[in-house]
DNA sequence: CGTTAGTTTGAAAGAGATCAAAGGTTGTGG
DNA sequence: CCACAACCTTTGATCTCTTTCAAACTAACG
């Protein structure tokens, strides 16, 4: 990897090479002009975080903002009596961070091992201000979150836990087949970047409901699982029959707003 | 009103005077410089909704965007069994498509009598490309919606039935105090603008429940229910205690985030 | 006034939560 | 390499909240 040395916080105190960065074609920087581009290099810190590790908590002064690198992460909100609810998931590419707000709304917790590229908020600002390529890419990312962010509110306001469960089968296997970059086919294997406790925050239910759900589903054939964090899908068709929005998640559309910040 | 003449569609055919527009000062073309605001004055076409019509609708080809000038609406996402969820709230000033996608993705209800200020989404699309202040305030816009659908997900996926109805006042009490410029009072009247089925799809819970604890809130003396769509909180205060996140709707914070597209 | 749509209330059923315990994995130290 | 601890996952039994089905009530409107 790219990160040459590290200090005591995660920080690295040199060079990160942008040509090879995993991201270069997506993040909020990908459409940026040679200077713009340079503007960045400056002003960028990489950061890396470890599994589980607060990325940031709502409430707090919000410093920076930046891309995610490498890793997934979510973002999640609690209820004072601590009832917990993920409302969003960050993958590569994808930007952390509000510029125009000085208080972060959001806890972000790393769901992997997670590196950053980030810029003090202040910075970054002077930037999209002064970069019509960089607000315009920013504002092209938001509008798929909320896009996303609004499909994802029918299945927590609506959906059985049966269809919230191969929902988020759905998302997954249709993110894996945008980054990979390969068709979807009628079976895939996915690898869960969750425990079964993320997975209910997320959906909105209990551990022990997403854990008979599974069982369920694998007793109806549509899902085999494999050890803790892999399972196998022998028929993504028949998966999302069971969603309760089949039409949807057939058709392409999903596979570009569903993924947290997808672009062609 | 500026509406002079009307056809059959609701379109006007010529003049509105943008000068007294009900939202100038925050639509997304509040910032822009005279000659682009020529330019959006050159394409714009007022169209109105009478309530309850369908201002657009899921799947089809998005052919328009622009800005609700008065009124409010709805978006709304269903599965295909028929039921409903509610996604978002538009309010005047709040925008109205999506840029860069050619098939709408939600269906959107006009919740009242509603007017429009549309463009052609080629046209809007070559004015955002051209005006950084024009791309910078939808992505102000953008990021406050954004905000607050993810607050949104948190109550859909974790709160009472309780909880949920009152969450739902909240908002719509600290809506009528930024829309007002009011501070909020320890007591509120609230005009409902939704009959009881919409709440019902706005909450992810069914019209008798809401009808329920329409009637058990009033029991405690937390509401007074004044006919049919109007009702009076007594105490503010005493009524986000019961949100199960009243720290959050305490906090200023909220004023912001849960408009549709508040800006100071 | 009577009709209709919207709202409230009641009783029963169902889905998911909660409480409790047993099974499995993973990791560590002997 | 095995044993044990800690953690995660699954399964079971029961309870609670929301839905469903049904009927009564109320307000608006012709």
């Amino acid at each position: 990897m790219q990160v040459t040395s590290r200090d005591a916080t995660g920080t690295t105190t040199d060079k990160f090479n942008c040509s090879v960065c995993p991201v270069r074609d997506h993040a909020v920087c990908s459409r940026c002009n040679p200077e713009e581009f340079e503007q960045f290099k400056a002003i960028r810190r990489i950061r890396s975080f470890s599994k589980g590790a607060h990325i940031m908590r709502a409430g707090e002064p919000m410093t920076s903002v930046g891309s995610l690198t490498r890793g997934s992460a979510y973002l999640r909100r609690s209820l004072e009596d601590g009832r917990r609810q993920m409302v969003g998931l960050l993958m590569p590419g994808d930007f952390i961070g509000r510029p125009g707000r000085r208080e972060v709304a959001f806890d972000i917790i790393a769901g992997t091992e997670v590196q950053l590229c980030q810029f003090r908020i202040g910075d970054f600002e002077r930037i999209l201000q002064a970069s019509p390529a960089v607000s315009r890419r920013l504002l092209e990312m938001t509008l798929d979150e909320l896009d996303a962010a609004r499909l994802w509110m029918l299945v927590l306001g609506r959906a059985t836990s049966r269809e919230r469960l191969t929902s988020l089968f759905a998302l997954l296997v249709q993110h894996d087949a945008r980054h990979m970059s390969r068709k979807i086919g009628i079976s895939a294997k996915i690898e869960l970047p969750f425990a079964r406790s993320d997975i209910a925050e997320f959906l909105g239910l209990t551990i022990e409901t997403v854990s008979r759900r599974f069982s369920d589903l694998q007793g109806d054939g549509l899902i085999r699982i494999e050890g803790r964090r892999k399972i196998l899908i022998p028929d993504y068709l028949a998966l999302i029959a069971e969603t309760g929005d089949s039409e949807s998640w057939r058709h392409e559309f999903h596979g570009e707003v569903c993924l947290s910040s997808a672009v062609e």
